[in-house]
DNA sequence: ACAATACATTTGTATATACAATAGTTGTTA
DNA sequence: TAACAACTATTGTATATACAAATGTATTGT
């Protein structure tokens, strides 16, 4: 559906003002799409970014700084973050052996099952949201993606 | 730049998923360019999105509820919004003289003021982070950003 | 007209986030 | 090696946000 339509834009809006805005909304629907999901499992958007980073280190330690550069949504206060996942017994943290400023963190097997259980489930969900779009579309999507700077 | 390098995924990532990643990437990076222009007036992105409402009303009032149904995120408690434009004077609110549950909200020639600040600066941003594409790709983007259904 | 229901906004409250300040550790250099 | 700077994470605090409950108003049915 067109962007203003649906933001209701009394007059038409200069393109590059529209892209912007609709970029902003779509990954808000998105988004609020996928916590819908997570929410289900008492998980944030954020938590569950931090579980498959943690996974994706493949049984090796994640710093607290490693994995804050490689959130999405990078400016949220990760310390505290975390706190939450090792409450729900998700991650394990211990400080660092060579250099105890640092903090390694892994992901436990409660943690591995959870996201075994919501992968498919996100999965078919960003599927669905994209259905739209054969694979070739959504290449180019990402291409025009990569394009963008800030 | 490619989003898998961005986010440093440890493994290539199915489309879907990585589509998905890099809209609500570049959505935030582009918020945050946004606010960092907002900021220098006081302003957050949503408080600058509700100005810009108000003023496509060109001078009619618009409610509460008008306002949040075409707000970018409208899932914000948009009272609260309005009382911090409020105190700073850039819009006015009065109760609906023919519904008195409801408020007629306006914009103030002091808020107009300074959207006519703000507009062009942030103009000018919107098309700095898009001038890597030309004006059919960003039409073909919209097209694929408004396939996306949530 | 009264009760019940729906509507539009506001308020309360718990949680999340942003940002700055602090603490503890390590590295550097005189 | 002592002093100072840089690094890494945590904590404090103010503000923002989400969500539910409450408030006040209008509408509907009897």
């Amino acid at each position: 559906m067109e962007i203003e339509s649906i933001i209701k834009a009394t007059k038409p809006m200069q393109l590059h003002t529209k892209t912007v805005i609709n970029l902003m909304y779509r990954a808000r629907a998105m988004e609020e799409s996928i916590n819908r999901i997570l929410k289900q499992y008492a998980l944030s958007g954020q938590q569950y970014n931090v579980l498959r980073i943690l996974r994706g280190q493949g049984g090796n330690p994640a710093n607290l700084s490693t994995v804050t550069e490689r959130m999405v949504d990078p400016n949220s206060n990760t310390t505290r973050l975390i706190d939450k996942l090792l409450k729900k017994g998700l991650v394990k943290r211990q400080i660092c052996a060579t250099n105890r400023r640092k903090v390694a963190l892994f992901i436990t097997e409660q943690g591995l099952e959870l996201l075994s259980v919501l992968d498919p489930i996100v999965e078919s969900n960003n599927q669905q949201m994209l259905n739209q779009l054969d694979l070739s579309e959504l290449e180019q999507l990402n291409t025009y993606l990569n394009n963008i700077h800030s």
